[in-house]
DNA sequence: CGTAATCTTGAGTCCAATCAACCAATGTGG
DNA sequence: CCACATTGGTTGATTGGACTCAAGATTACG
């Protein structure tokens, strides 16, 4: 049930018997969400830790004029908010894209297994810092490269972050994703997205359609969007665009 | 010497007199710094954590075709990488824009403080948070917003922190930013950056010159671009734009 | 099978980039 | 002390990438 959890932070630690017992036995029994169903709202106090066991999760912000923006795509592995129980209140929604289970884990349960677990904690910490370093590299898709390359370059990161958490083979992936929503991830119109996919896609370099994407060509979609996984952090296992 | 780290984390907890002690013994002697010298250079293994002092800094990251994406701007009182020595490589570059005073904290010393100072513990954390929130906030402001929105955004941010650092009193700032800079902060080219400035003046808004930014009407400037300061989570002290 | 959501296409507009001077302030060396 | 170089700021003309608006084609779904 925990698989994707291990998988994922496997790339970072080795874990041991004693260790994959306590991420099982604090993921035991995961809530069911629904897409479209919000995990946290903007405004809320934070109780829990959410692990994502299974579906894709986004991160969100809505303007005033609501316009929205997409801040992160979380998928299985991904936690959602290893500290965020400090802060007084969310700064931003996180909701669903697909059907999703999710293991609620209390503080002071997270605490516990921290403190007993030291590559558990080591885990987290780095799963926090990637998080960290992924919001980063968006921003710099977002401030420095034009629609074509933005797309290329968040297509590459999936693929490679989906690999890694074992819910692809990093050429074919469901990602439950509208143009829409590929345009808030990104900072573009829907309109513009649909004619950068059909670029894309007459060049031989993915396709997009119910749901599913296929990478074509994962060299060029690398070269021609600047996609370099240094900012993933997969030191022990391969850290390579596959 | 570390007043401006206190009276930072102060507008999130309190500390005690031993709490204040060892943040100055942890900061006991930083290390003296010239404007453009780099702190941590991509690529590098993180060794130290850094604690800024005093001086202004940046994190950046440069794309192969020599673009460069400003993706925070750091001010007394910021704390630099406080997990980030659990990586093996730093994936941007952190560099001062003004001469800075850095203290480097070994991985062990800090987390000795942490274990003994729980109170330092949380106000670590929360810095943390705080710089993932604020990087959350300047994607919304690039993705969402446009030029003269996102000057107006950003301008109401650094004054705030600035309040909240101690360095300012909400509208008279020193900022070590040259125009190209402010672009490379928020995704726009440095004659754009002119202009849109230009504009702020005629509509009274804020000032801009010999490197010191003077907010003229605080309210329209944070009404025009949708500034909205619960992103930095000044729970515990005023959290209102000045 | 019908309705709604999503995707697609086209035409026109606009915001910001680009290219290219020019100006002002600063600083340096002869 | 002044010629000169350098850096940062300013201006103008032009281009272009992405947005907007609006309609039509397709797909998904109850």
């Amino acid at each position: 049930m925990t698989g994707h959890i291990v998988s994922k932070m496997q790339a970072f630690v080795e874990f041991d018997e004693a260790d994959l017992r306590a991420l099982e036995e604090m993921c035991a029994d995961p809530v069911d969400f629904r897409a479209g169903d919000t995990i946290v709202a903007e405004g809320d106090k934070p109780r829990h830790i959410h692990f994502l066991i299974a579906g894709w999760a986004e991160r969100y912000k809505i303007l005033h004029d609501g316009q929205r923006q997409i801040l992160a795509l979380l998928m299985p592995g991904d936690v959602c908010d290893v500290l965020a129980f400090i802060l007084k209140k969310a700064d931003h929604t996180i909701a669903c894209l697909s059907a999703c289970k999710v293991a609620l884990v209390t503080p002071q349960k997270l605490l516990d297994v921290m403190a007993a677990h030291p590559r558990i904690e080591r885990a987290l910490w780095w799963s926090n810092l990637v998080d960290e370093s992924i919001l980063r590299e968006w921003l710099v898709n977002v401030g420095r490269r034009d629609a074509f390359e933005r797309i290329c370059h968040l297509f590459c990161e999936l693929a490679l972050r989906a690999r890694v958490a074992g819910v692809s083979d990093g050429l074919r992936l469901a990602v439950p994703l509208k143009q829409e929503q590929i345009g808030e991830a990104v900072g573009l119109t829907p309109v513009h997205v649909n004619r950068t996919l059909q670029r894309m896609r007459a060049e031989g370099l993915v396709t997009l359609g119910g749901g599913v994407l296929t990478i074509c060509d994962p060299e060029r979609l690398a070269s021609v969007s600047g996609f370099v996984p240094n900012y993933l952090h997969l030191d022990r296992k391969g850290g390579n665009a596959a």
